[in-house]
DNA sequence: CTATATCATCGACATTTTAGATGGATTAAC
DNA sequence: GTTAATCCATCTAAAATGTCGATGATATAG
């Protein structure tokens, strides 16, 4: 791409003399002589190669070809103002940029809907979204590489806030045995089926939580393919209750229940890794996931 | 919209530093000298109250906001390169606007046809398209309203191309009494129907074209108010075969024969308003439609 | 016909941009 | 570890660019 011909500003100067309709109203306007207007049109017209304008009568009116242009200008112009505002929204202490890493443990409909308010309030801050797996989560904090965490730990060092329950369960698909069975399991029955598990996401430590030391053990690193895993029927996963409701609706997957025990509910935990130095978007994130993880919690 | 506050020129030196890697290296391919680049920078800076680099060692890295920031950038300068574009097209001929006016008699998709030909050929022209009948259009070339125009005569004074056939016959409803007598008609039992006709679409004269004198006449100005009419079974009509060769497959309407009368032939010619002015806009359009209507007549 | 408005052009002046020189800081080479 | 090279900031003088006010030509309004 080759360095512009014409300035921002001439097309400007030019925009504003087609809507005052003279050199002369525009020259008032931009509280500038009509000769600066009369030099500034006469270069861009130079630069174009093509005429803006035509003398007719004691006026200047403007072409076809400037008619074209001009809804092309203004565009540009738009832009221009754009990135300006998108300019002036960092200076003013917006961040461009916010990573978030959640625990796979997280409510998905909650997320969206933070989102979702988030984007209306705040259209500078892309949003890094991350999910990891135990250890993996909080060593984001650690190394810097998210600016806020979502997890059932709270690193040692760090301040962490309390957002909400996650309720985990186990669960098979609907023709698996156990399912089968139709009555409270003991923990020697499950043990006697694979299991699925999540393993950690992090390199450094390895921590495979709710592993019963069942006979046949699935790996997997992510919520997905462990769900998926279980509606094939390989066997019963740990997951949370928020992101199976349609498959319980359904009857697709249920829920084993276990004698003596319930549903293990976990705490989540929002974590700012650095609060002094996070900005308004990463203020604004953590407000509206404290607002609706309240209300999340009395609705689920 | 107020001016605005940052130059294309700075945008574009700052777009070339993060692309050359250094201050320097956008000096080298600028050829500006370093200090140019870093007052330019510096003034780029000042104006958004961004800073776009750090320093990292000897080195000037990017921000995320300059990264955020030369995305936007870029696309400012696309679209200031295309409006150049836009205009060196204007300077090399091509004409901003192209006004076409046919008969409605002309056939619609040899019309489509050659539209899509020509915007593949030309992206800078706009085709101001209008329909009239008889003597509007011919008024088209001699007011000067119209660049091209497609007539079945040639105003005095004018030349013109043949460039295809119009055929032209009677039709009515399937379910009109002329059609269920099915089979060739007078002109005395056409007359004694209702009959719609195409009044003229100049208000200087007034000719209507096809008048039998029926004792029952329905006036339209244009041809699809006249299908619509016919379809509704109200009379018989004039019509252009090329147009409803739809509503002849389907059985919804049905040509009347009549005694000693065959189809109507009219030829169509194009006309050049002024063909010494005519751009080369105007001049691919016409090869177009030239070859197209060739084409065209070996189908249809 | 006269007064007024518009735009082009010109020379003087003001502002902005540029180049070249210098210096500080960092990295690469030996 | 010393030396050389690279990179960027800053300074000053010169060059380029934009601005102003005046003047003139032309067209419109009264």
């Amino acid at each position: 791409m080759k360095e512009p011909a014409v300035s921002l500003e001439q097309w400007y100067i030019f925009k504003i003399v087609v809507e005052q309709g003279s050199f002369q109203g525009a020259a008032d306007y931009l509280i500038k002589s009509q000769s600066s207007i009369s030099y500034a049109i006469q270069k861009l017209q130079d630069n174009l190669g093509v005429r803006l304008f035509e003398q007719q009568g004691r006026r200047a009116v403007v072409t076809d070809m400037g008619k074209k242009m001009l809804t092309q200008a203004d565009e540009l112009l738009m832009q221009a103002a754009s990135i300006e505002q998108l300019a002036e929204e960092y200076s003013a202490g917006w961040e461009p940029l916010l990573k978030v890493m959640t625990t796979q443990l997280f409510p998905q409909p909650l997320l969206t809907d933070v989102l979702a308010l988030f984007a209306q309030q705040c259209t500078v801050t892309s949003i890094d979204f991350q999910q990891g797996t135990l250890s993996g989560v909080t060593d984001a904090a650690t190394y810097g590489t998210a600016d806020l965490i979502i997890s059932s730990q709270i690193p040692t060092g760090f301040t962490g806030e309390k957002l909400c329950l996650a309720q985990l369960s186990r669960f098979v698909h609907h023709q698996h045995p156990l399912a089968l069975l139709n009555r409270p399991l003991t923990l020697a029955e499950l043990k006697s089926h694979a299991q699925i598990v999540m393993s950690d996401s992090s390199s450094l430590r390895s921590v495979d939580a709710g592993w019963l030391g069942s006979q046949q053990r699935w790996t997997v690193n992510n919520f997905h393919e462990s769900l998926s895993l279980v509606k094939q029927g390989l066997g019963h996963a740990t997951l949370p209750v928020s992101r199976i409701q349609d498959e319980l609706a359904n009857g697709e997957l249920v829920e084993l229940i276990i004698e003596d025990h319930v549903r293990l509910d976990l705490s989540l935990y929002l974590v700012y890794a650095n609060k002094k130095t996070l900005g308004p978007a990463g203020l604004l994130f953590a407000k509206l996931l404290k607002q609706q993880a309240k209300q999340y919690v009395i609705d689920g």
